[in-house]
DNA sequence: TGTATATAGTATATATGTAAACAATACATC
DNA sequence: GATGTATTGTTTACATATATACTATATACA
């Protein structure tokens, strides 16, 4: 439904453009609350599940991310790092390692137990994002994706 | 550029619908801290900012809004609406009223300077909004948030 | 070698999101 | 009219975001 319905505006918007632009942040907001309400079945945050992508995307003898690089890979503060780091490693989920290159880093690898839960979530994941998609063709698809990337050249 | 190099990612995602829904995620993360960044110089935060478009698309003297209808319009808890008025309302943004109606009722509506400021910053934010998207032409664009639009009726 | 600068992680204050429980009020129904 | 049910706004505990200031450490360079 188009969003000033769904808004309940009656003049609607005036300009395509904003339209757009609010049409990418709902659709945003809407894809992290059903993906909040799928993890929180395993008593996952949307968020801790990102960083176990990342970390698995980066495991390995000689895997793991910083702190710093984690933030830069989710857009987020350095500082959000820290708390988010505690409660997965309180929930054993991640593992901080003092780097022996720098002392100033800490290298954080998936726990054993959040390897194990990832690879269980991970496969019921791409399922659920597969349904949300199903309702583009593949070409719609890369389409949608080169319209974002342009979007985000525009923003750095 | 691609998500997978943005994020230094060597393998990639190998599923492209894990792309596309986590590129509408990004782009959109990137859209709010640009906006965050816009509305700093005017004491204002993008949420606030928000609040004051739907606000003064429902202004006039039978207008104003429920904190239940702004947080269905916001797609944010009830809860929420409570701390994010009351701090508009310190700072001379909005006025709560009573409805004379349903006294379980308050009427959100814009206060005098939240309209000053408002009328002030929203062609300022346009232009902004019309920066961003000059990247896609006009039938681009009604793509874009046709296939948004598809994803989000897919969510409900 | 000493000093200036940059970076990593942490702590703090604040804004915004969630879920859940609560009081006040409205409404539906017997 | 009494009584059960739904809704509004608030409060609470918590997760996550920001900016900023801080310590510890690394590095560059005079």
């Amino acid at each position: 439904m188009a969003l000033e319905q769904e808004l309940g505006l009656k003049k609607g918007f005036g300009v395509l453009e904003h339209e757009a632009i609010l049409n990418i942040y709902y659709t945003a907001s809407q894809i992290k609350k059903k993906a909040e309400e799928f993890f929180r079945v395993f008593s996952l945050t949307d968020i801790q599940f990102n960083v176990m992508v990342l970390l698995y995307h980066h495991s390995g003898p000689e895997g793991g991310l910083s702190q710093a690089r984690l933030s830069d890979m989710m857009l987020v503060n350095r500082a959000n790092i820290t708390s988010l780091i505690d409660r997965m490693e309180k929930a054993n989920l991640v593992a901080r390692t003092a780097s022996p290159d720098d002392r100033r880093y800490n290298i954080v690898k998936l726990a054993s137990r959040g390897k194990r839960l990832f690879v269980k979530v991970d496969p019921l994941y791409v399922k659920e994002i597969k349904k949300i998609t199903a309702c583009l063709k593949e070409a719609e698809q890369k389409r949608l994706i080169q319209m974002l990337e342009k979007i985000r050249r525009e923003l750095t």
